[in-house]
DNA sequence: CGCAATATACATTCGTGAATGTTTGTATAT
DNA sequence: ATATACAAACATTCACGAATGTATATTGCG
């Protein structure tokens, strides 16, 4: 009973990377076998070694089913809605990080492996770079952002946009680190969105 | 040639801790064998085992050596100085988290390991709660310190102290976070002084 | 105050389990 | 007919914990 067809490899490949999704989640990055991601996904560690070189190599297929449309959330909630109102497009853009965390399931997960789940180390210590990488994007947007804000006279008197665009940064990676560890939800869970409505009310003049 | 004397023994002790910490912040926590922390601190794998129960215990032996004289320098910084005006006082405080990570060789690199070199699994998934009930003190204080501000008329019109110190404990996780992995110090390593003082200054009537 | 007796502070060795990467086997889509 | 998509088996490495060995600091006792 081998060699499937075309859809029924790509399934496999799939069920291989969301397995392994769910055990990095629960057992850790180095502390997970291939034994234990087979088993889960239902096949057998020759299956994995046929479709990825290793574990680093599922690692980062893993990811990136998540991190490239992730990239595109944030690039289409930024400008859009309130074409008139920058702030309005960082906020909005906030916001949808914490629903992605909150309603994504795959995404949630993903976050709590990369900031949790995770030693930056060896094949892993250029995810690292590649999370900055991201995050400069993100800055670079922002700047551009809260610039038009101040052409607008939309900002506050005496803010630098490139400086208020690398401290909302700070605040969002924050929130995504503080919101993941509050497992029993006392400290932010409720409150995190009110928190980043605070944080863009403070630059409005 | 066995059986020092009891300074000696502290001694080793403390050079097992600290050879631990320099290889758990090279080669991550789950990847280092106590062979090579032995070998680091010149001494065999006997030694740790008569001293330490096992990997875990030397793990939190790690910290705890750190975290108290840590949350002794908080204690302190933050009502100190400037005893009229308690916003210069979670200036301070932050400051001095900033000074650790700048100048304490042995803070920075046991935030490092905290932050990015340790998988918050198993054994290791209690440092979590450990994380968050210093990191709630801290909230505590502050939301003290700015009702304070409050009341003395110092903090700007419709802040909530108690969100206004959520937000700052964001803030400061998210600039320990992002000072650590911005390596090559492009990004904050110089700005971060910049940002604390832009964030107390937003603060202010 | 001197001398066993014993606890201490490790080093060394050993057995075991477990994870990895590779190789081989095999049934089936193409 | 052949390359594919795995499963199964194998060899190797390696880290852990425990057991054992041992030399020396302490300590109790006469």
């Amino acid at each position: 009973m081998v060699r499937k067809t075309k859809f029924e490899t790509a399934q496999t490949r799939l069920q291989i990377i969301a397995a392994a999704r769910e055990v990095f989640a629960e057992r850790g990055v180095s502390r997970t076998t291939l034994a234990q991601i087979a088993k889960a996904a239902g096949v057998t560690r020759g299956a994995i070694y046929w479709h990825f070189k290793n574990k680093p190599d599922l690692f980062f297929a893993m990811l990136e089913q998540v991190s490239l449309p992730f990239i595109d959330r944030i690039d289409e909630t930024l400008p859009e809605e309130n074409p008139g109102d920058p702030l309005r497009g960082v906020q909005a853009s906030m916001s949808e990080v914490l629903r992605l965390l909150k309603e994504d399931m795959v995404a949630r997960t993903t976050f709590e492996i990369v900031v949790l789940k995770c030693e930056y180390v060896d094949e892993f210590a250029s995810l690292d770079i590649r999370v900055n990488k991201t995050g400069c994007a993100f800055v670079q947007k922002m700047i551009g952002a809260y610039s038009d804000a101040k052409k607008r006279g939309l900002l506050r008197e005496g803010i630098d946009p490139a400086q208020c665009a690398l401290d909302s940064y700070i605040f969002i990676k924050g929130i995504i680190q503080l919101w993941l560890s509050d497992t029993d939800g006392s400290l932010i869970r409720g409150k995190a969105q009110s928190l980043i409505d605070a944080h863009i009310a403070m630059r409005y003049k």
